[in-house]
RNA sequence: GGAGAGGUGGCAGAGUGGUAAUGCAACAGCCUGCUAAGCUGUCAACGAGCAAUCGUUGCCAGGGUUCGAAUCCCUGUCUCUCCGCCA
């Protein structure tokens, strides 16, 4: 959510430049949300003074019932009456105001920052890198979902048989690749520094509006009605609401984080080739990185962030590109996001394998995730997260690229974690 | 699932109707041969002001009673203890 004083310096700069790259036009909400300010806060001005008569009236009451002086309090009792109804009325129409603006907030995107190309759709996005794939191009090279049936790796009728489409199984050697990835994923984010979280896989109603889940995105989620809980999409929602209301000190910063969780997603509206085998899935695994840091930092950070990642993926010898999301492609609360794609030369495509985004102050100013700094005022932190990695695409381009006449190699960075060479 | 107790500042902890004691910790300033001690101050949100500062709100949340609520009433929620169940 875009901070209210931002709103009141900048409302025209904000607008301008959401319409310029992300092609929204959000002029209405934002001057809508400009004279609701002005409205609630000379309201509250008002309301406090109010408050402030009701205050006094209400110790010199107190003091003439001390007195004895039974008369004078309640002369003054009825001065009250009036004063009370008008202060009522004013705190009702003060939190009306309130409400609305933050119903509007909730639905003003970030403001992009300047390196985000304009545009509409993903055709828009910049691409930075990319691995050159014209050799590998290879029409007898077999999809991961045949390649699964082959070596009895991956189950996906017997998901369905247990759970339903999108919800596969991994068995044997395949089951034991998936866990060595995440093993993999784990101990080099250890290395540089990230602290391990093992968090839980449900979250509560607030954590959802935290980290933006809700209200808008309800259908995206499961939802455990029972118990009013809700099955995290990323591991991003735990993380990252561990902070919500906290103050850190500024030599906590940066925070690193990474861990490990199933995520779930009900992927409403999806169809089609894009949900193959492993491509698009309702459950699966994906080790996360989250940080916090000071606002002069945090675009630093996300260059270090993306860096990382494409290590884990050169790593693994994967051929990959790397993005810069244009306006139209850019997530709601993101203000910069590069992603990560490997090929897949069975599909003869590139699959997203990780989203890397700086946040700003939008995920914090609602959370009120702030930090304390060395003039001892309290300001936002900035929050960036990003996947390292997201575990079935990867398992999909690995041994796509990996198949060979005699079976699949593994390559020499997993061997010591899955105990086998090849498959 | 049943029964009971409870939720107050960074922590501990008092406060049953008159506007949040006290202790500990941390930080800042003062004082000071040194050290220790001592003294003073230090919460957050919002608003007004160039500023010093001032006002309002906040004792789990939401409602109610009252001139006035941490305190009384209602609803919700979370935590703890015991019982039950259980990897």
């Amino acid at each position: 959510m875009l901070q209210i004083q931002k709103i009141r310096t900048d409302k025209d700069s904000i607008i301008k430049n959401i319409l310029e790259v992300r092609k929204v036009d959000v002029s209405d909400q934002i001057n809508e949300v400009y004279n609701l300010d002005l409205k609630k806060r000379d309201t509250q001005k008002h309301l406090d003074e109010m408050s402030a008569n009701m205050n006094v009236l209400s110790s010199q009451i107190g003091e003439q019932f001390k007195k004895g002086a039974i008369e004078k309090a309640n002369i003054l009792k009825k001065e009250t009456t009036v004063l009370k109804e008008n202060i009522k009325k004013l705190r009702k129409s003060f939190e009306e105001l309130d409400q609305s603006i933050l119903e509007l907030l909730y639905q003003i995107p970030n403001n992009p920052n300047e390196l985000v190309p304009p545009g509409k759709s993903e055709n828009d996005n910049e691409i930075i890198f990319s691995s050159s794939i014209d050799s590998l191009k290879n029409d007898s090279l077999l999809p991961h979902w045949e390649l699964c049936k082959k070596y009895d790796l991956i189950d996906f009728e017997l998901g369905v048989k247990v759970t339903g489409a999108g919800f596969p199984i991994y068995k044997g050697k395949g089951a034991i690749l998936q866990r060595a990835l995440i093993q993999f994923f784990l101990n080099e984010g250890n290395k540089i520094g990230y602290q391990e979280l093992s968090v839980p896989h449900l979250v509560n109603e607030s954590s959802g509006y935290g980290t933006g889940q809700l209200p808008d995105k309800e259908g995206q989620m499961y939802h455990a009605s029972l118990d009013d809980l809700y099955l995290i999409p990323t591991a991003e929602v735990p993380i990252t609401n561990i902070y919500r209301d906290v103050i850190l000190e500024e030599e906590d910063l940066p925070i690193k984080h990474i861990g490990y969780t199933p995520c779930f997603r009900r992927e409403a509206g999806s169809y089609g080739k894009d949900v193959r085998g492993l491509n698009r899935l309702h459950q699966f695994d994906k080790v996360e990185i989250v940080q916090i840091t000071n606002p002069l930092e945090s675009y630093q950070t996300l260059e270090d962030m993306v860096l990382y990642v494409e290590s884990l993926i050169m790593k693994l010898d994967l051929p990959y590109r790397k993005l810069r999301l244009c306006g139209g492609d850019l997530g709601f609360t993101s203000a910069l996001t590069y992603d990560l794609e490997t090929y897949s030369v069975g599909q003869d495509k590139w699959l997203e394998v990780s989203s890397i985004s700086n946040f700003e102050t939008f995920q914090s100013n609602r959370l009120k995730l702030r930090y304390r700094d060395q003039n001892k005022s309290i300001e936002l932190a900035h929050t960036l997260n990003g996947s390292a990695l997201a575990l079935p695409r990867i398992m999909a381009s690995l041994l796509e690229i990996n198949q060979t006449e005699g079976g699949i190699n593994i390559p020499e960075v997993l061997r010591p974690y899955t105990g086998f060479d090849s498959i």
